[in-house]
RNA sequence: AGGCGCGUAGCUCAGGGGUAGAGCGCUACCUUGACACGGUAGAGGUCGGCGGUUCGAAACCGCCCGCGCCUACCA
């Protein structure tokens, strides 16, 4: 007998280790079977599980076990990432905490450092997605380090260098002071910052007295300016034009020059232009063939190239000292309060400074071109559509990638220096020296590139590299191009993009199909979740408290399409009590003896409760699988809460109770069969939602053909849709809920048990009463029921009518009633019945209406109007009956 | 500045040209042999505003207001 509770711990446990040793993970690569392959986003091997994987693979996990279940072939391929800045810091900051250092380990000692992490606590993440219930297929767990994955990027690198798509160049980058390397436009954050704007006066040379205000919100950038811009059609300074000014704290003579960046309306109208450290300065000394002075050392000091005062200064300090200093010799003018947007690192949290250096690159506009076109054609779809949208604005306007950085952990680029600074790229140093050999016609020492590659430059490769690329494999040719990649929007141009770029460049097809973009997972009131806010829900602390069924039906229930998902712990404390619900009505069903051992032919079903549970089921089974095709998660939830909760258990069960006990064997058996059929095919349903209680389930009540996470999907399109029988079934819910409603109304005790008259029946009411006699009795509390066709001609004292259909319901609660209750009772529903008659007059009143609405609406209003009318009839004359 | 999205019950949200929906919360009653993590019945809404299209708009279109996000720029 099941525990009057699920308990989940146990449960998740003991069938998740079932599942993965008995094989239901693996993929088929032989078989014949239709694949289905989904790509796991690679978590960051630092990661540990926040809600933001939760919801992400919950969806993939609940995609899996669907097309599983449908008899797919289901590739999830699962793995990590090597992540090199976090995880360099992550290793970093755990070397200083013992008082060492990468510098003082040297390159090599450090890189065994960090696999050695890796070693210990690189599966903490995967560990977690296994809680969560992930159905991947561990086996082949990837790791964006791994040799094979390694030599694709050697190899990716050399074809794309070799085509000219990837190359070095010198031109101002993001440098990241704090961690002493560049990165690319993505991984810096715009940051709003209240600062200053310092209005300077630079001295014009040869106009005694003059000078020109240039206003700037880094003063300490002065130091490096090597020109100020007017607009060529700016009246104040047209005259300045080919002068010098020169420039303060500094001395040098520097040219003034029209062009069109400066804006007039911006500022004092003239701007300095410090190239070497500002892009748009940059452009315009590129057009004006200005000289670069460089002022900053890589931790963005001030070098030997400015005033010796301020050598050696950090830009912070510089400022402030620059500022000082303007003051002190008058040329400071003014300074205003302005905020405006400085550049951070993402990882690092510290301001960037564009900076010229050496850096390798990727054409992404020759790489877009292709990605764009396939999803301009639909060979790769987005769901939800709106974000091609996004996608195609950032692809059409792609900036170089810079796709080098200056750090220890990565993948070292394939690069070899000859002693004469001769590039050789190749996938290996033998095959670089015998380059270099052909290239001097002598051996020659090379030195390697000692930078490595953005770390998304390997995840750019996943969809074809975790299955074997460059070698041609059985499960490159059988699961490429992958199904459905499921991601958040918020690496949409990280991942998403690259991936397309680099699957149309050396695969010749897009990687995915389709695209399913999910929302972010914020706090209760609609704030991302940080650590500095403290308002992190931990999924495994909900895991712990209400189960990973509970946790999943929440994420996916509330998955709605292009919205984001608002967590409070309530939610998942309700559909923790729906899995509770689902137990218990499993528990009944077992106590009853509603099991699979008692044959149900769902074809064949003779009591109208059970040919009605039978097209429920279907329908479900329908919409299920229609939402779940189409990505409508949450509809797929709701249709199974829905109806689980609100046909099965409190509908169907409550009619199965008199049946059971009845005197009927036949339809006692049929009815034992008829719900342990439903519930089998509920728990299928349920089971990519919910894997654990449904396998739970399955497994305690004895059902054939397990294990549920490999049993077939339902397929019950061939099941009858008896109308009949879900009209009588919809006149018991209609005749229970008035007569309760009445109860309640009036206040009748829950336990009173009423002598129920229906006056007025007609053949239908009659038969139906008939049928369903025991359970009208049971759902509504009768003692007896008397069905006439005729209207009574004395109504017994202190009676209360209702209404249903044709029929009145005539209760005799003469001790109980309250008179005056049921007076206003009757009022209030004639005046309910009034207002909706008026409504549909005015309806039908317009001739409009009638001329130009579709003929079943006008006959639809017609047929509600009498209705309405003939119960309005019925309750005045209980009024007049009442009082009589 | 441009783009995208959102505004529906106290809260969180579905829905979508013809009866206004769910969960949670709230109120009353009920420990009835599956379930109090439960049952029954209820209260609660001019669907952000203004126009337009339509026989009919909460839904479609336009404008406005408010909120959020993304991209770019900011001397």
């Amino acid at each position: 007998m099941l525990d009057k509770t699920f308990r989940p711990a146990e449960v998740e446990a003991r069938h998740y280790a079932l599942w993965e040793a008995s094989g239901a993970f693996d993929c088929h690569p032989d078989s014949n079977a239709e694949p289905f392959c989904i790509m796991m986003p690679p978590p960051n091997v630092t990661g540990s599980l926040h809600m933001g994987h939760a919801l992400n693979h919950t969806l993939q996990d609940v995609l899996a076990r669907f097309e599983r279940m449908r008899g797919r072939d289901v590739l999830w391929q699962p793995g990590t990432d090597h992540a090199g800045i976090a995880t360099q810091m992550v290793v970093e900051r755990s070397l200083a905490a013992e008082g060492g250092s990468r510098t003082a380990l040297g390159r090599a000692g450090f890189v065994e450092r960090v696999w050695a992490w890796k070693a210990e606590s690189g599966s903490t993440i995967t560990r977690q997605l296994r809680r969560l219930g992930a159905s991947a297929d561990w086996r082949r767990e990837r790791f964006t380090m791994d040799e094979g994955l390694s030599a694709a990027v050697r190899k990716v690198f050399v074809r794309l260098h070799k085509d000219g798509v990837i190359y070095r160049d010198k031109r101002l980058v993001n440098w990241d002071p704090k961690l002493q390397t560049a990165i690319s436009d993505l991984e810096v954050e715009q940051r709003e910052i209240k600062g200053h704007l310092w209005h300077i006066a630079y001295p014009v040379e040869g106009l005694e007295g003059a000078s020109i205000p240039v206003a700037t919100t880094r003063p300490e950038t002065m130091l490096g300016d090597t020109a100020v811009a007017v607009h060529p059609d700016d009246e104040r300074y047209r005259a300045l034009i080919g002068r010098h000014a020169i420039l303060p704290l500094v001395g040098r003579r520097i040219p003034i020059v029209a062009d069109p960046y400066a804006d007039p309306e911006t500022g004092s109208g003239a701007v300095k232009i410090t190239p070497a450290h500002d892009f748009n300065d940059f452009e315009v000394a590129r057009r004006h063939s200005l000289p670069l002075i460089n002022i900053f050392d890589p931790h963005a000091r001030l070098t030997d190239a400015v005033p010796q005062p301020y050598r050696g200064l950090d830009r912070f300090e510089a400022r402030q000292r620059v500022v000082a200093d303007l003051e002190a010799a008058g040329a400071l003018l003014k300074v205003e309060d302005q905020t405006h947007s400085v550049p951070f690192g993402d990882r690092s949290g510290v301001p960037l400074e564009p900076w010229l250096t050496d850096q390798w690159y990727a054409d992404a506009k020759r790489l877009a071109a292709p990605a764009i076109a396939a999803v301009e054609d639909g060979r790769t779809r987005f769901v939800p559509k709106q974000w091609e949208s996004t996608y195609f604005e950032w692809m059409r306007n792609i900036q170089p990638w810079c796709i080098s950085r200056q750090l220890w952990w990565g993948h070292q680029i394939p690069a070899w220096y000859g002693p004469d600074g001769a590039v050789f790229v190749e996938e290996s140093e033998a095959e670089a020296s015998a380059a270099a050999a052909r290239h001097y016609g002598r051996t020659v020492a090379l030195t390697r590139d000692p930078d490595v590659l953005d770390t998304w430059f390997s995840s750019a490769l996943w969809p074809f590299s975790t299955l074997g690329w460059p070698d041609r494999t059985k499960e490159l040719a059988r699961y490429y191009p992958t199904d459905v990649l499921v991601t958040g929007f918020d690496i949409i141009f990280f991942w998403v993009a690259r991936m397309m770029m680099m699957g149309m460049h050396f695969m010749g097809k897009a990687p995915f199909h389709t695209v399913y973009i999910h929302a972010l997972v914020r706090d209760e009131f609609g704030q991302k979740m940080s650590k500095s806010k403290g308002n992190i829900i931990d999924p495994l602390v909900l895991i712990e408290k209400y189960g990973a069924d509970a946790l999943r039906l929440t994420l996916v229930a509330m998955a709605a399409q292009g919205r984001d998902i608002k967590l409070a712990e309530a939610r998942v404390e309700g559909y923790r009590n729906f899995a509770t619900k689902l137990w218990n009505a499993a528990r009944f069903c077992q106590m009853n003896g509603c099991t699979p051992d008692h044959p149900f032919d769902p074809a064949e079903a003779g009591l109208t409760i059970n040919r009605w549970l039978v097209a429920g089921v279907r329908r479900l089974a329908e919409d299920a699988t229609d939402a779940l095709v189409t990505f409508r998660f949450n509809e797929a939830a709701g249709a199974l809460y829905h109806f689980v909760w609100h046909s099965f258990c409190d509908w169907y069960l409550e009619m199965a109770k008199p049946v059971l006990s009845g005197d009927d064997k036949a339809a006692a058996e049929e009815t034992r069969g008829a719900a342990a059929w439903a519930l089998g095919q509920i728990l299928h349903l349920l089971h990519p939602v919910m894997p654990f209680v449904t396998e739970e389930l399955f497994g305690a009540l004895g059902y054939a053909g397990g294990p549920l996470i490999t049993a077939p999907w339902p397929r019950l399109q061939h099941l009858p849709v008896d109308d009949a029988a879900v009209d009588e079934i919809d006149w018991i819910i209609r005749f229970v809920s008035t007569i309760r409603s009445a109860r309640s109304e009036l206040n009748v005790p829950p336990s009173a048990e009423l002598d129920l008259i229906v006056e007025n029946a007609g053949a239908a009411t009659q038969r139906r009463a008939a049928r369903h006699g025991p359970a009208l009795s049971l759902l509504a509390r009768l003692k007896t029921m008397e069905v006439t066709a005729d209207k009574l001609p004395t109504m017994p004292k202190g009676a209360v009518q209702v209404v249903v259909d044709e029929a009145t319901l005539v209760i005799p609660l003469a001790e109980i009633i309250d008179l005056d209750a049921e007076r206003r009772r009757l009022a209030r529903e004639i005046e309910k019945l009034e207002s909706e008659i008026g409504k549909i007059d005015r309806k039908l009143g317009n001739s409009d209406f009638l001329a130009k609405a579709p003929a079943e609406v006008v006959e639809d209003q017609r047929e509600r109007r009498a209705e309405a009318e003939r119960a309005q009839a019925k309750l005045r004359q209980a009024a007049a009956r009442l009082k009589a």
